[in-house]
Parts: C-alpha cells; sequence; structure tokens
DNA sequence: CAAGATTGATTTCTCAATCTTC
DNA sequence: GAAGATTGAGAAATCAATCTTG
C-alpha cells in the first residue's frame, strides 16, 4: 500500500514555495516593467547584459548567459529589441557565423529609465522582506544550486 | 554622473541566481515529466493538488492555490487534463457558479506512476545538492518572500 | 454589482529542423 | 561533421472581456 516515496513536509513545502516565489516575483516584476517602460522582463535582462558588457556588444551565445533563455528565444527577444531600435546586430568580425548584438544609445536610455523602477521593485519584494543573514544564507543556497544545474547539466 | 542606484555585488548576483535556478529548474522538470509521463509540470501540481484534497476535489478557486496559475491558465490545464481523462470536471453542488475538479481512478494511476521519477529529480536537483543547513536556511527564506508576496500583492 | 469560471486575442516559449561557416 | 544562429510549428501564459449565478 506504499506508493511512491514523497518527500518530507518540510522538503515538499521548501519546494512549493520556491517554485510559488519564483512565479510570483516573474509576473511582478514583468507587469512593473511592461507597464513602466514598453519592456518585458527577458528585454531588460538582455540590456543589462549588455550595459555590463565591455562595449556594450555581446555574442548571441554570450548572452544566453545563465540559462534564462534559449537559443531561440533570445533570437526572438533580440529580433523585438532591434525592432524598436534599443539594439543592433552585427556580423561578427572574427567569426562570420557569429552575430555581435549591441546596445544602442536608446537603447542606453532605455535601460537607465527603466532601472530605478524595476530595481525599486526588487528591493521591496526579493530584499528588504529578508534579514540580513536570510539574505546571505539565500545566496548561499542558491549559488549551490546554480552550481549543481550547470555543472551536471543531465543526470549525472 | 550617477545614473540608476544599482544593486550591490552581492544582491544582484544573488537575484539573479534565483531567477535562473527557478528558470533552469522549472525546465529540468518539466523536461522529465512530459517524457516520461506525458504530463507537464502544471498539470502534475493540479494532479498533486487533487490528490492531497479530501475526495480528490477541490473547487477551481482553491486549485489555483499559491500563485502558480492564473484563472485562465488553470482552466485551459484542466481542460487538458480532462480530455485525456485524469479529471472529471462538475458542477459545484452548494454553488451553481462554482465548478469542482475531481482525480479519476486514471488520473490517480497517471499521478502515482509519475511521481517516482519526479520526486527524484526534485532530489537530486534540488534538496541533495544543499546541506541541511543551508536547506533549512532556504527554506527560512523562503517563507518570508512567499509571505510577504501574498500579504501585500500590491504596492503597499 | 461582485464572485466564479470560461473564452479569445495576443505574446512568448520550446523543440526540432535548417542554413551557413568553421 | 560541429558550432552559431535563425525559422516554423505547436503549446501554453497573459490580460481583458464575457457570461452566469450569488
Amino acid at each position: 500500500m506504499s506508493g511512491p516515496r514523497w518527500l518530507e513536509e518540510n522538503q515538499h513545502s521548501t519546494w512549493v514555495n520556491f517554485l510559488a516565489a519564483a512565479t510570483i516575483l516573474n509576473r511582478r516584476v514583468e507587469q512593473q516593467l511592461v507597464t513602466d517602460s514598453g519592456l518585458s522582463a527577458r528585454q531588460y535582462e538582455v540590456l543589462v547584459m549588455l550595459y555590463s558588457a565591455p562595449g556594450g556588444s555581446l555574442r548571441m551565445t554570450d548572452l544566453i548567459g545563465v540559462g534564462r533563455t534559449t537559443k531561440s528565444g533570445l533570437t526572438y527577444q533580440v529580433g523585438q529589441l532591434e525592432k524598436v531600435g534599443l539594439v543592433r546586430r552585427e556580423a561578427c568580425a572574427t567569426d562570420e557565423r557569429g552575430v555581435v548584438a549591441t546596445l544602442t544609445d536608446a537603447g542606453w536610455d532605455a535601460l537607465r529609465a527603466a532601472a530605478p523602477g524595476h530595481l525599486d521593485l526588487v528591493r521591496e519584494l526579493f530584499i528588504d522582506p529578508l534579514t540580513d543573514e536570510q539574505f546571505t544564507a539565500l545566496g548561499s543556497a542558491l549559488t549551490a544550486l546554480v552550481d549543481r544545474l550547470q555543472n551536471q547539466p543531465d543526470g549525472e
């Protein structure tokens, strides 16, 4: 009569809370960005990555980053950004196969305009609710998780 | 010359890691479920909620739960589950407006078949990579976040 | 009129397939 | 043949609008 080996109660609630927190935070952040600056969260993330890169330029492959998006997802989003003039796409000089995305002046302006409201919300919903100890511990746990997820992409 | 007030370095990396961990975990879990049992993650969650409810039944409103899905998203997913016979929808006895979803025998079987592989993956990717201390701390941080997100749905 | 639930239009994500260059 | 990037088909999420009953 013993079905599957379910999770222990605290394991289950932690997992459920993780999924819930991630979903709700993603939704709230998305809403705020779209409403206040017309950018989606993914687009904002692309702009930030370009802003942080030397020369405001990055290969598509490098823009994929930490797993927030896939190759085709990125192609789509950069396409959207290019359509509204926030990003420029050019062939890569050293590798004819590659494409380099570059932040335009308008993209720079859009990022600068969007950042304050976005960062306020992140502080309000993600940073301020936690004590310093909680935040630090969360950081360490997330580092361990991301390491695991990146280094053993598949089963074992 | 001072642009927006950016996050501190550790705040930024924690936020980015949170988004990355959530996205990757969601994707990996989704893939495993779809491949091995033909269920999406959202569908699996619905089945678990029904399984945990007395009589295997829940009002649509109650099935929404902790913010993982919205009203119309749920309608869609329960529709899919009903189409393949894992869930049954009936009018609510006490409130003619309401709809009650019930786990069918086939739904029960599908959940029992899908659970072991799913739970193994959750253990592998979310529980085992963390020390007990990390996991406990993560749980406490997530509880604080979810409380915040649920109790102050909007600005203030 | 408010609450419960569904529908429709639009947007975005995912996956497999493709094309080009290394 | 493998890597970099795009495309197209299909699934699924969002929001506003609608319909029905309390």
